[in-house]
This record gives C-alpha cells, sequence and structure tokens, in this order.
DNA sequence: GTGGCAAATTAGGTACACCAAACATTACAA
DNA sequence: TTGTAATGTTTGGTGTACCTAATTTGCCAC
C-alpha cells in the first residue's frame, strides 16, 4: 500500500509544475520562455505541458497569459521541490558532493522516492544533525575517509577525544 | 563533466539489462515470457526491448532463442545491478524501511544517479558501518527516534555510555 | 511425420515527450 | 495608429514505450 510519488504526474510534468513553482517564487508569474529555458526545452514544448496541467486543475493557464498554480498545483509542486531540497541536501552536505552535482542527481532522482523513503531521509538526517555521537568533526572525518580510507591510527585520538575506547570490530 | 548514468540507455532498457541479468543468474538463461513476467510488461513489448538491446550489442539474440548477456552488456547490467543494491542497501538496512519498499524504492532512483554520487554513498555506508563513534547502537538510536524524536533525557545515558558530556546545541 | 500447444514475434494502435517551422498574438516604439 | 520584435501556439513529424490481437515458430506427444 506504498503510495507512489505524487499524484498521477510523469516525471517530466513533475519538472514542469517544480519550474513553475521556482519561477512564481522568483518573479511572481511564470512566463512559457523561462520555463523552456531553465527545462532547455522548445516553447513548444512547454505548451503541450502546460495544457496537460491545466486539465489536470494544476495551473491557472489561459493562452498568451501568464501562469500561475491552482491551490492544488501550489501543494504538489512544492513538495516536488522539497523532494528535491532534501534530496540536495543529502548529497551536497552529507555526501559532500559540488552543489551542482548534488542539484543534477537530486532532480533525477526525486521523482523515483515515495514520501515514506522521503520522511525516513529526512528523519536519518535530521539524526544526523542532531546526535551528539555524530557532528561536523564526523563529517570532516568521513571526508578524510573519502579522500584516505580508515586509518586506525587517526580513529584511536578520535575515540580518545570522546573518551571511548576502541571497540572490537563489527560484522 | 560528470558521467550520466550509463551508457546511453534509456530507464527501460536498463530494467530490462537488469532482469536478464538476473535471471541469467538464476537460471543459466533468460527467456522473454519471464523477463515478460518480471517486469509486468507484455511478451511483446519485451521483443521489441531485445531487439533494441541487440542492436547495441548488449545482448545475444536470435528471435525465438534465449537470450544471454554480451559481455559489454554483463559489464553494464552487473554495474546498474550494483546501484540497485546499493541503494537498496541504503533504504532498507540505514532507512530501515520494509524490503518491498526499500527495494521498489531503489527500482525507482537507480536510474537517475551518476557514478559519482553512487561511489560517494558507498564511501558513506562504508563510514557509517566502520567508524566506531557510529554503531548498532546508535542505528537502534535512530530507529527510536523515528519513532518518538529526538529525547535528551534517552540522550544523556547514552552519551555517558560512550564517555561523552552533553555538547552545546549545533547549527 | 504431423497436430496441437506454448512461446515468441509481428502488426497495428495509443500515449507521451520532444522538435522545427508556420502561424497568431501581444506589447512597445515610432 | 500601425509595424515589428518578442513571445506563445499549432501543426506535422520523430522516437520511445507500451498494449492487444493475429501470426509464426518450435517442440513434444502421438
Amino acid at each position: 500500500m506504498s503510495s507512489k510519488p505524487a499524484e498521477d504526474l510523469s516525471s517530466n510534468l513533475e519538472d514542469y509544475l517544480e519550474t513553475i513553482y521556482l519561477l512564481e517564487k522568483l518573479s511572481r508569474v511564470a512566463r512559457a520562455k523561462d520555463i523552456a529555458a531553465r527545462l532547455a526545452v522548445s516553447r513548444a514544448s512547454v505548451s503541450g505541458a502546460l495544457k496537460a496541467l491545466a486539465d489536470k486543475g494544476l495551473i491557472n493557464y489561459e493562452p498568451y497569459s501568464y501562469v500561475t498554480l491552482t491551490k492544488q498545483g501550489q501543494e504538489i509542486a512544492k513538495e516536488i521541490d522539497r523532494r528535491h531540497c532534501i534530496l540536495r541536501d543529502f548529497f551536497q552536505h552529507f555526501l559532500q558532493m559540488e552543489p551542482q552535482a548534488a542539484d543534477d542527481n537530486a532532480c533525477r532522482m526525486e521523482h523515483g522516492m515515495d514520501s515514506q523513503a522521503l520522511e525516513r531521509l529526512v528523519r536519518f538526517l535530521e539524526f544526523l544533525r542532531e546526535c551528539p555521537r555524530v557532528g561536523e568533526d564526523w563529517l570532516a572525518a568521513f571526508n578524510q575517509y573519502c579522500q584516505g580510507g580508515m586509518d586506525p591510527k587517526r580513529c584511536k585520538p578520535c575515540l580518545k577525544s570522546i573518551g571511548q575506547s576502541p571497540p572490537a570490530p563489527r560484522e
């Protein structure tokens, strides 16, 4: 009974909706030209997508006019954007990827994530940030690990600094 | 210069290739019927996909015969399967989702993940497993947190157990 | 051998998602 | 007010991915 990503939007329409949401935040209204530019598609494709989104009642759309989100569209778009931001946060601040790469991956992966996975990830990231056993120095250590692997010599003083003795090897 | 997911396969063809790979492991060869069943598509769709994969040199395919992966196909399929397994591992063992839900999400998200993100995730999971500051009890604590939130009262004895004093709030 | 059945393929059709080019509209400038 | 450039839409066409229905093939029992 796991609920699929969103309503019944294709990945593409999700992208259009998200873009409209961002453009609205950026400049009150979304224009076809800007949507096309942001998504790197032709204006013709935008026209088609807008018609589809209007049919689903997610945008207010009169030909030759501006586009705004309906209330329902806004809710869905906000949820899509949230998925995007959380994934990007994970890639950028935990996996420590470059902002652009983090964003690209978030953009491609966000459509396949269901809401349960999202909430778990949110909790996980919260916990990583809040649990006193983990912390910024831990993230820094992860960064080191990425470059050089686990070095028991570096591990010892680290453990001493939090007052723990070396554990038995796990698994 | 971030390398996109795999060769130049669509998500769908990646799924077909992965399925063939798994069926080969399971029973030496893959049969159209079984591919169709596993992916829940018609045999007609399988025929089309097999033709496409054969065109790309990823499978050995004679009409009305069995399907096997070529060397190149095998390499790509193995990589796809690896992405899948790592994501599933993350969802199941770290985000502590049910196996089926973990697998479903992995299946949908694997296609959008580039190799850099994958390697970072691998390192991250390795580090979570190996770093002595984290551990099984930490994962159990995360599980508790998922159900009840961060409880400072529960935090204190936990910290004491690793000999650390409560930190100043972070962020 | 051959009849019949299961499996695979082809044929024909739908739905998306995109494009370029032709056409329509708007808005601003002269 | 009218002309033009910018913007938006429609048209016609491509490619992908799926389906059902009809056909073909392979194989096994007889």
